[in-house]
DNA sequence: ACCTGAACACCGTTCAAGT
DNA sequence: ACCTGAACACCGTTCAAGT
């Protein structure tokens, strides 16, 4: 107890699970290089030594949640597509910001483009050709990484305001009727479901050109 | 030529399309209201007459952005959707910032709400039943309003540099594959391709399921 | 009615030192 | 080798004035 406590020293793991986790905590973008260092105990400028910058930051933060997604699995391309989205976007969910930090880094990770690699391995495993995948990884964009953003928020209450009603009447039919009462529990939509109808959607149009053997079109 | 030339007087309108301007020039990131104020040679309080704050700009951006989109045509809804959807884009490619800026906004405005209201009334218009709808407008997401992110930037070069090829080999063989000649100038990808097939793609899912008499799971 | 100036509480980051 | 302190050039915004 002589003098004060000796801290164990910075090192760049911390510094990045110190990140995710105050970012989980305070939302991303309160998360400042200062904020990051008063939760670290340190002056800001300590953390330089462990990251680059705000930008390296950003990245590694986005690698630390891509390392929770499981591996590819094996059998039949498109459950195996299936699952590994599914595990991302169970990522996702665990760390809200993550989707709009990954949207907004200018270049991908290694981390991110190993991801993609894979997924692009399951569809040519699968036996897509290499134009087919192309066309596929395009198609499924974000969704790939198990987000897709939306436009609108599911705004919680169930029954829309009746001004909002008489403004935008196509979307109060939807807001009331999405979906049946069952999966309804206390107003709002079923997120899953919404992921889910929408790559399931898109894995049966792959199926069904790859199984009607899509070439690329002949003009151009 | 007596005094100062008398500047003429500040109005929402004038900030707004100055704004859009030079968020066109400059990269949203570099747009601050001090920026800005100096763009229209005034004094950065001068603004807050105008516009109540920032986030009040940005919407005040995207309204007018949303402004230049054709209304919705006449015909079979599947073209209707379609054509919407095309001319949301080029509107959104005319100013890049645009999409990440509606991604960011945490509500939308009411002109984000009309737009989407009259999407929804399209499908409704041909004949979809409101459960359908609704999970089309969510399968949809961010292509209603004619983007996707892309998760890897079309990235210019044509062939894959060695590195990258070895350490990412599906995603090499992509790059080089993806598109037959005649469609890659000066190699990259073609965007307005993509971005159709995976519209083509739902919307053909869809129809399909509309055409087959879709009604919601029954388990719930 | 419209614009200004100074100030406040923040940013990320550089540079030159401290231990 | 690792951390610190002071400073720089930025932010958005409030408040109290000016014309």
């Amino acid at each position: 107890m002589a003098g004060a406590v000796r801290r164990e020293p910075l090192n760049r793991g911390r510094v990045l699970a110190t990140a995710v986790q105050l970012a989980d905590a305070i939302g991303i973008e309160a998360l400042s290089m200062r904020r990051l260092a008063q939760e670290l105990g340190v002056v800001p400028m300590a953390l330089y030594k462990h990251v680059a910058n705000k930008d390296q930051l950003l990245d590694g933060m986005v690698d630390a949640v891509l390392a929770e997604i499981d591996p590819v699995g094996d059998g039949p391309w498109r459950e195996v597509v299936r699952a590994r989205v599914l595990s991302a976007r169970a990522a996702l969910l665990r760390h809200r910001w993550a989707a709009r930090v990954i949207e907004t880094r200018p270049v991908p990770t290694a981390a991110v483009l190993a991801y993609l690699d894979s997924m692009a391995g399951a569809f040519r495993s699968g036996g897509l050709s290499v134009q087919l995948t192309h066309h596929v990884m395009h198609a499924m964009g974000s969704r790939l990484l198990g987000f897709s953003q939306e436009l609108f928020e599911a705004s919680g209450a169930g029954a829309p305001a009746p001004e909002f009603a008489a403004a935008f009447p196509r979307l109060a039919e939807l807001a009331s009727g999405g979906h049946d009462e069952a999966s309804v529990v206390g107003g709002g939509c079923d997120d899953r479901f919404e992921f889910e109808f929408a790559l399931d959607l898109l894995l049966d149009g792959f199926a069904r050109l790859h199984g009607a053997g899509w070439a690329p079109p002949a003009g151009g």
